[in-house]
DNA sequence: TCAGCGTCAGTAATGAACTAA
DNA sequence: ATTAGTTCATTACTGACGCTG
């Protein structure tokens, strides 16, 4: 039995009496990486808050980079550095702390797309490699088939002078039956290669994924 | 003032204390895992905020029920079935739509880590193959010295008899000095083995990348 | 046991740049 | 160019854990 609840949508209201210490810290109007590009307009707005005045958003470039610096030296974040770096931006520790942890975050998947790039072209290279190995063996397989029968030939050839087997090596010369699977003897025999398919996405390019099709 | 807000389910009340005391109500897509057992408080929104209005976290159950359920059958969302949902769920369109932006992208994640994990164990699995097939090459070419050395046996000992060679399959007796470096006769030789240990994860585990160490 | 702090995963919401129609 | 709809990157917040005193 749930509590009640169904149509909650907690409020929020008579909470505005708390800070509000933080004018115009943020809102930078910073042309960061590109310039020009008409300013997009957005519709502003939408039903909710009414009285909507400073709202979250961006840091500035600075402070960005500040930060991003911080964190460049260490992901994690004592409450020292912390208060020392919220003084020092202007910003509330808190924010500081969030921030971190947003880019913490960030820097995970950033980390796991990495990582699956790097065992993707990993397992390529030894899939190649297993495929080369594959045929390789098959070849020796063959050889040594080849081999066996011309044994066969020689001693049948001399069969007269000496029936007996006294060869040292004669003890291990048949027992390879059973991986003897051996197919086509041609050369390079690629059958297998429908290994290069198993996956095939683009690997090191920036869509590596097709992660907009299939439903769940 | 205010702009509009209408429509909106906003004007709950009361609710805000409800959903602190009763966290586990919402958010049933990730059972818990654990017992949760001490509820504790936490110092609240604070600062900041300040004229914040719309605090309105968390969407109910059903509704994120439905638009699970919605997001489905079908990851894109045309305004149609936006604003069917919307109403649907009394809420803003815009949300619905912000709702599965935000599934979308967390869709996005989820799904590379399942393709990472996959990879993972495709990979090991053809590292594995790869060291059985190394060590079965291996055995192979000692195989094929030691019965070609049985040949040679054998062809000096029918020394006196013919001294020419005329078996059919001679011709390709030898021609294996390029890729025979064999390295110690022993069976099964996993000098190779290094490549399990390529990059050792927990693979099918939770913590399978250590992604919290080493900064940058 | 309990309170406080830091961390994380999961969410909600915003803003910017891009893409078609 | 305007407009609506999208992705991406960000900022912020919530609830749960773990550790410590």
């Amino acid at each position: 039995m749930r509590i009640t609840m169904d149509n909650d949508q907690q409020l929020e209201d008579h909470m505005a009496l708390i800070s509000e210490l933080y004018p115009g810290v943020y809102t930078q109007i910073v042309p960061p990486v590109k310039e020009s590009k008409p300013r997009r307009r957005r519709k502003k707005n939408k039903g909710e808050g009414g009285a909507v005045g400073p709202r979250k958003r961006k840091l500035s470039e600075e402070q960005v980079n500040l930060l991003e610096q911080n964190f460049g030296s260490e992901h994690k974040l004592e409450s020292e550095r912390k208060d020392r770096l919220a003084s020092e931006l202007g910003l509330d520790p808190r924010q500081v702390a969030v921030w971190f942890q947003n880019r913490r975050a960030r820097w995970k998947n950033k980390k796991l797309e990495e990582e699956y790039a790097k065992l993707k072209s990993m397992h390529d290279g030894t899939v190649i490699e297993k495929c080369r190995l594959e045929s390789e063996l098959l070849n020796m397989k063959d050889r040594l088939i080849e081999s066996e029968k011309e044994i066969q030939r020689l001693l049948e050839r001399a069969d007269g002078p000496a029936a007996s087997s006294n060869s040292p090596s004669s003890s291990m010369s048949m027992s390879m039956d059973a991986n003897m699977d051996r197919r086509f003897p041609g050369e390079f025999a690629y059958e297998d290669a429908f290994y290069m398919q198993e996956n095939v996405y683009n690997v090191y390019g920036l869509d590596w994924m097709n992660l907009f099709d299939s439903r769940q």
